[in-house]
Order: structure tokens, then sequence, then C-alpha cells
DNA sequence: TGACAATAAGTGTTACAACACATATATTCC
DNA sequence: GGAATATATGTGTTGTAACACTTATTGTCA
């Protein structure tokens, strides 16, 4: 088994602090998650991120949505979503048409190519999750995500 | 407030399963914290990265390491470390010297200046995390821990 | 011992992310 | 209604990450 950064700190001092010690954790769980699903999604030709656009896509519709709404949506930060919508219209999966009456406005929608691609993803994605998480029961999930909800909102 | 794709898809449908939401919820909150660590390194011209390997040499000692033993402690994969050490060098931070008894090898070691830089980001990020993680008490940050432990490490 | 495999590091290239800045359109408010 | 401000998107540039491939050195074993 490989020594990491965990192990590293934990030997120096153990560790600085319990809060430390609890995102040096979630840093290292939440890479080992992420590396799972882009193993999934890499045949597919398409990153975390643009999986991402697309699930925030076909929760928007037909309607689409304009570029700042799909950053607001997205998990992470990201400043560059104009090229980020530039490759993925590129590989046909979204189509981007100026709004005709606030004509600062792009709304990006899926094309039938994206939605099919998405919903191709959800059994692989799903069973990705399970993989890698389902030897947790219920309890302890809501647990978890009861945590990393107060984490990030403080009561 | 501004709608997250973890809104996004907790209209959908709501969430396909405990498992995603919780990935989802891990994403959102390591994105969160990082972005938070980021902001306290980046006045000292170090991603986060960079500061991990500066904890990890500080770690090794006198005796350094070598490349591959710094990748395996990463927290993240990183598959091009040659060069961010390349960048750490050039910044003063590190040296490397080719190991004499198996000239494969090229071990790596912090220099006064990076030993220093390191020492001095200490307070900062142990100041962050309590701003971060402060409002969990230490029976709530031991149960996240945990949880995030049996996550990657199945019993 | 000499071919072959294994290990360690480095390189070339492409794609992506980050940041600062620029452009276009709409809104406000005097 | 026109200047000033706000909003929305796009662009130029730089640095970094990812991937495939190469080189150098050591270990193995027929």
């Amino acid at each position: 088994m490989p020594t990491t950064l965990l192990d590293e700190l934990r030997q120096r001092t153990p560790f600085a602090s319990l809060a430390e010690e609890a995102h040096l954790n979630l840093s290292r769980t939440e890479a080992v998650l992420q590396e799972g699903i882009e193993r999934v999604l890499k045949p597919h030709g398409v990153s975390a991120t643009q999986y991402n656009v697309l699930r925030i896509l076909r929760g928007a519709g037909g309607k689409g949505l304009c570029r700042h709404e799909i950053r607001d949506r997205l998990l992470t930060r990201m400043p560059d979503v104009t090229r980020l919508l530039d490759r993925m219209e590129e590989a046909g999966l979204v189509t981007r048409e100026r709004d005709a009456a606030d004509r600062r406005l792009v709304t990006t929608r899926l094309t039938a190519r994206g939605r099919k691609l998405v919903d191709a993803l959800d059994g692989p994605v799903a069973e990705e999750h399970e993989r890698q998480l389902g030897h947790l029961d219920d309890k302890q999930l809501r647990t978890l995500v009861r945590l990393l909800t107060l984490v990030r909102h403080p009561e």
C-alpha cells in the first residue's frame, strides 16, 4: 500500500488539527471518486466538467441556458465556460444561439446527440457510484451527506 | 443563493441514488475548501499541489525523496511530477541531485527557502482550515473522517 | 556475460484552465 | 434621450495537466 500525504502528515505531528485531517481526507477521497468517474467517461470522449454541463442542460430542457447560468450551476468554479462550450459545440453535443430578445445572451441547448450521450451515461455512472460507495449503508451515506452539507452551510 | 448542479439534480429525479448524492456533495464541498486554501497560497506563489510537495519533502527531511516517491505520496494523481519539480527548482524551493548509487534516481530536497516557505504557511493554512471547518465540533469532524476513510477502504 | 525485462526519469505535443482585458448590448437615471 | 453603469459574452496569453513516447540505468537469468 502506497504511503500518501495523509500518512506523511500523520507521522509528522500527527496532524495539525482535526480540521486539517478532515480536509485532507476529503481531498483524497474526492480524488479517488473523481478518477473512477473519469475512467467511466473517458471512452465516451467527455471530461467530468463536460458531463456535468450535459446534465445541467438536460435538466434545463428545450429552453436551454445561457453561459452564466451554466457557470453558476457547475460544481466547481470554471472561469472559461465559453471555450468549454466551444469544444462541446464542435463535438456536436450542444448548439448555441444568440437570444433574440436580449442580444447579450447566448442560449445553449443539448443536441439530440448530446442528449443521447448523457442518457447513455446514466447507467455506467450509477454503476460506478455503486461500486465506489455501495459498501456504505443508507444511514452512513445520509450522515455523510448531512455533514458535508453542514461544512458548506454553517447553521 | 445560486442554483447549483446539486439543486439541478435534486429537482430532476430528485437524485439517481444516495451514492450519487454523496459524491456530488463531496465534489462540491471539496471545491469550496480547495478554493479557500488556494486563496491563502496564491499570494505566496505556490499552487496547492506545490504546497503538498513542500509538505511531503519537509516530512522526508534531509534525505529527500525521488520523483516516484513524491508522486505516490500526493493526494491526487499527477503524471507530470518532473515538470512540477522543474518549476519548483526554478523558484528556488527544491534542489535535485542524481543518486550516486543508483543513477536512475534523482533525489529532491527542500532548500532553506522552501523550508522557510512551508513553515510560514502552516499558520495561515491552519487558520483557513479553522475558518472552513471550525463550526463542526470534534465529534462531527471525527465522524466525517471515519466515513471518508471508510469510503476509500472498504472493510 | 550478454540479451532481455524492469524501473526511473525526461520529452514532445495537445488540450485545458486561469487571468486579465475587450467588446457588445441593455438598463438606469438625471 | 443620452451619458454612465451594469450585464453578458468573447479573446489573447500564459501556465499547467494529460498522454504517449523515449532514454538511461539497473536487475535477471539462460
